[in-house]
DNA sequence: GGCAGAAATGACAGCGCTGTCAATTTGCTC
DNA sequence: GAGCAAATTGACAGCGCTGTCATTTCTGCC
């Protein structure tokens, strides 16, 4: 049979309640009935019945990760971010659920309402380009749900988990500069997420700084696909003056720039140098591999989950944390021919 | 203030407990009570709350769907299955819950009962290659979680979904032959997982059947990395009578192959026929696009966890229902050089 | 040693449902 | 229309915890 609290409490000679305060790490308790109450609990295996406690505590133990599985990034990115969000969980003893929450088609407040009513989480992990729906954002205060972001954003007063990625598109764009381009084409993502503004704003600090006009036509829309970089890649080489390199907004669509140029007939990187952003591992087994930018999206799910749980248990107010990006520099990329 | 079952009832001049089962379908409502009830609920927009109706009704309406972090598969393919295990479980109002079980380091079986103490899964969805952890089914059994499979394997009884993987392989392998190869290779996957063995004997079989005798230097162990999956290449291209075609047991192989016949100066398809098994984002990407095996992945997710819901409902005891595979002829197969 | 105030502990109700079983209504048969 | 079984409905306790508030025990201080 189960042990219950109150099996607990009877083998420690102490109250329900008190034992209930050790569980919840409450005050007000001394430390020789605590290491009382905690002996017992482990001599017993006692594990506390979420439910009971969730129904009595009216609080749910409970993180929800929201995910775009519309137009998603990689699902390596969202995998790894999950992963470290359920580390940060599991250390609490909270539960995880993941949720995806399609953003395009309007009704995606009903939707979210009904998950929070449904599920009651005690607050919500939101990952990118989930992050940038101002409305949904917007619902969340008002249901006065806590939640944390990993994300592009490091404006106003958010929590969560952050990484300058405008200063890492300059980053690799300098990279491209310094073996000697001119001609450096970007790819843009998809229009309405912020990562694809910072990047782009990246590539037009870098090049400025390099006292490099801008030029229209070296810079295309995308939309983080594979397709897309294609296509993108397929309107930058019709181009009377051709780009050296082109740096695009992800590593699905610098993939479709690659392909693109097999079709062409340009060699990589001899003839043309390619990079991406995000280093998935398709990144890494191209060939060449591509030069891109790599982010800890591990650590920065489980520094978001752990900056919200953080919050939910009163441990301050939670930060903004930000953390660092490394170049991937690899066979992709070489001097400009 | 959140709407409760006996607000509900007052609404629907009934007992809370007639909503109660109208609320989990039983029987012995009149049609009549059934329409008021559910029009009340309608209405009100009443939302049971879980904790409660998990305490009281001793069951959680959580599904937990385990996969091995240790050494899993492509990170897509599990993506999928969960996306799919996730509607399923959205659609019968159940809860999802992901959880990592590394398989490697022995007390498997302990994080196991945790779990189960911990959150008290109605049911399990086993994805490989868990679903070939002999002891762990044990312990399932013995602690009587009902569980579905995401699986190659296809004995026992077992409920949950399959693919057959053996005549995929052969398929695959005899699309070669048909090109006119004979000099074919084969790259196995991790030894102990199920998938590896049903593949190398698919590839046997073909073999068998098309009356070449199995040459040992021709099949090389790898371990579904992409890494492996070069060195495995590199050893089929040191011999002096090197293969015409590589089959690999999956696409993170075949990509190595692919690389390390680069490597040799091997032009892939027309020095070399490659083909894997999966179909990842990635075989799509590559250039030339990989031959592959296409395994409906959301679907089979979605199907493990229709069989497992079936089966908790109690509509039947559930099903190991086999879907059909796709082979997916790309550009890295061609007539044999 | 006695007293006030703070700290520690406990009693008890109740969170929102469902299981059990009793009460009531319905549908038949004669 | 009485009598009976089956179908429907309801009363009530209780799932395992925590919130509230009352009670007890411990401090320090005069």
């Amino acid at each position: 049979m189960r042990v219950r609290l109150e099996d607990v409490a009877r083998a420690a000679n102490v109250s329900p309640k008190t034992v209930s305060r050790v569980l919840n790490d409450e005050a007000n308790v001394t430390d020789a009935t605590r290491q009382r109450v905690r002996a017992a609990m482990e001599a017993m295996d006692y594990r506390p019945h979420p439910s009971a406690r969730s129904l009595a505590g009216n609080r749910s133990f409970l993180v929800a990760m929201l995910y775009d599985n519309n137009d998603n990034p990689a699902s390596t990115y969202l995998a790894e971010i999950q992963d470290g969000v359920l580390e940060a969980c599991d250390a609490h003893r909270y539960s995880m659920m993941v949720r995806p929450l399609r953003m395009r088609g309007g009704d995606f407040i009903r939707r979210f309402d009904a998950l929070i009513s449904d599920h009651h989480p005690d607050g919500v992990v939101l990952t990118p380009p989930i992050t940038d729906y101002a409305p949904l954002l917007k619902r969340l205060r008002e249901s006065n749900v806590p939640y944390a972001s990993v994300s592009p954003q490091r404006r106003g007063k958010v929590i969560g988990v952050t990484m300058d990625e405008q200063r890492a598109a300059r980053a690799i764009v300098e990279h491209l500069l310094e073996l000697g381009h001119r001609r450096i084409a970007h790819v843009i993502g998809i229009a309405d997420h912020g990562a694809s503004r910072w990047r782009l704003a990246g590539y037009r600090e870098a090049m400025a700084a390099a006292g490099l006009p801008e030029d229209p036509a070296m810079v295309v829309q995308g939309a983080f696909t594979f397709g897309s970089g294609v296509e993108a890649a397929r309107k930058l080489f019709a181009l009377a003056k051709r780009p050296t390199a082109v740096f695009a907004a992800n590593d699905d669509m610098a993939t479709g720039v690659m392909w693109a140029a097999g079709e062409y007939g340009l060699k990589v990187p001899q003839d043309l140098s390619v990079c991406g952003f995000d280093d998935t591992p398709l990144s890494r087994q191209l060939w060449p591999a591509l030069t891109t930018v790599q982010q800890p999206s591990r650590e920065m799910g489980k520094i978001a989950a752990e900056q919200l749980l953080g919050a939910l248990r009163g441990h301050g107010a939670g930060q903004l944390v930000q953390v660092p990006f490394v170049l991937q520099i690899r066979g992709s990329t070489a001097a400009a021919p």
